[in-house]
DNA sequence: ACTCTCAACTCGTAAGTACGAGTGACGTCA
DNA sequence: TGACGTCACTCGTACTTACGAGTTGAGAGT
């Protein structure tokens, strides 16, 4: 199979060509990768042309490289958790696939003030203070691991006295303590991805190259005003989210 | 400021050296960093090892290179487009912020079968032949990207005339038509993240070490069978997804 | 005053060489 | 038989040298 003709750099053309390997079954999820010397071989370049098409595939989540030992394609990352948002309409419910987090450690919890990001978020002014509850969640079957954090504002916890009193209630409880206070909940949520900081990688065990989804809901309450913030992240190579919607005319759910 | 000192590998030390000139404010976002020749000086080291350190950086999504001029830090990226996913309950309906695509080029329309991954989505087996329509989107306020894809069943194009005639109608028309048809619609959606394929970044026009949203979506009829698939992928450093959930009691939205 | 060319800067690619460090298998020795 | 050490193989780091290619500004020429 000797030399190669592609466009553009070299260590480019060796890296189409493994990953074209990959794509037609040549190289098949799990197996190895010839070593850095067999590619030198195979393609004839030099080692460090070779070592700069795998640092590419490796940038693209594609191989997985183990010191000592080789190169290996990476297995389709078929998201081994599914989180579920279920909505309904009018009162018929239905949850499909449910996964349940177990708490690995117990929660930490402390006090902090509303940030620049936060802040507007809760529609609070920068500075305002929050109980805040940081949680790591594993799934014990997959080994997933993701990291939710609660945030409420004082106000909120004056509402509710057993927020204030006991912060680190189970996030299973908390929807159900608000609407006993008297609120008709609705969510807003966002998500978002991006890469990694080092301590969240170290955090959710994430390979190379693989973002977190980053997912931020804010609780409100009768008057349209937020009651809590939760922030949900997990490494995308392992976690995806879906949401069953239900609606009642087409228009309600924009197309794209 | 000679040499380093510090744990690990000499570019990671060279590396960890410019965050914290980053993060100190040394270097502030927008401002170039020094160039490579100057790091060589500044750190005593060859030339190789200052490029391996500034690599980590951009995969990192820290600094971004532009040949021929330096490296500059990066802005904190605030996204610019966030796509909205309105769900309201019982025929109250409201949307916040709405953005509105534009087609860059005329749809793709082509003709495909259904694989592993599109087969068990739509239930159908692997080998069905589909309608394709791909789409660039663009906002042309922010120059976000994003690329649509619509896969039609053929049983579904039966049903509905009009998709079969013409699969690339507008898709703020296609769940008009299904309901047309008859139908009551529901939706499924995932979303995942992942780095992009080298064509997708150049579709898309992301920088290093972004990762893409990926979102997939099944339109439901009456019979809960899947009526059309649709894929969108964009960019995660301009791009967030937002869900606006109201529900009828607390345990239909569930927490975590 | 304007335009064009060129030189000097930037980063990008590629080669060759050397040595360090992790892994696993084989063989020797107790 | 079992434990250990060695060796061959893997990838990781680091230096040197060389040239290509994009960007910019200064200077010469018109």
């Amino acid at each position: 199979m000797g030399e190669i003709q592609r466009p553009g750099a070299l260590y480019q053309q060796v890296a189409a060509e493994i990953r074209s390997g990959i794509s037609t079954g040549e190289y098949t999820p799990g197996a190895p990768l010839p070593s850095e010397a067999q590619l030198i071989d195979r393609y004839r370049v030099s080692r460090p042309t070779v070592r700069k098409a795998i640092a590419a595939l490796r940038a693209e989540g594609l191989i997985e490289v183990i010191h000592g030992k080789g190169s290996y394609v990476r297995a389709v990352p078929a998201p081994a958790v599914t989180i579920e948002r279920t909505i309904t309409r009018s009162g018929k419910t239905f949850r499909t696939g449910h996964h349940q987090w177990q708490q690995a450690e117990a929660p930490t919890v402390y006090r902090t003030t509303t940030t620049a990001t936060t802040g507007p978020l809760l529609e609070l002014a920068e500075g305002e203070a929050l109980f805040a509850v940081d949680r790591l969640l594993t799934d014990p079957d997959t080994e997933t691991r993701a990291l939710h954090r609660i945030l409420i504002p004082f106000a909120t916890a004056d509402q509710v006295k057993q927020l204030a009193e006991a912060p680190d209630t189970e996030p299973e409880q908390i929807y159900a303590l608000l609407t006993k206070a008297g609120h008709t909940l609705t969510w807003h949520e966002t998500v978002s991805a991006r890469m990694p900081l080092p301590d969240e990688r170290t955090a959710l065990h994430t390979p190379d190259a693989t973002p977190i989804i980053h997912t931020t809901r804010t609780t409100h309450g009768n008057d349209q005003h937020p009651l809590i913030l939760e922030e949900l992240r997990a490494g995308a190579d392992r976690t995806q989210l879906a949401y069953h919607i239900t609606a009642d005319s087409p228009r309600t759910l924009h197309t794209v």
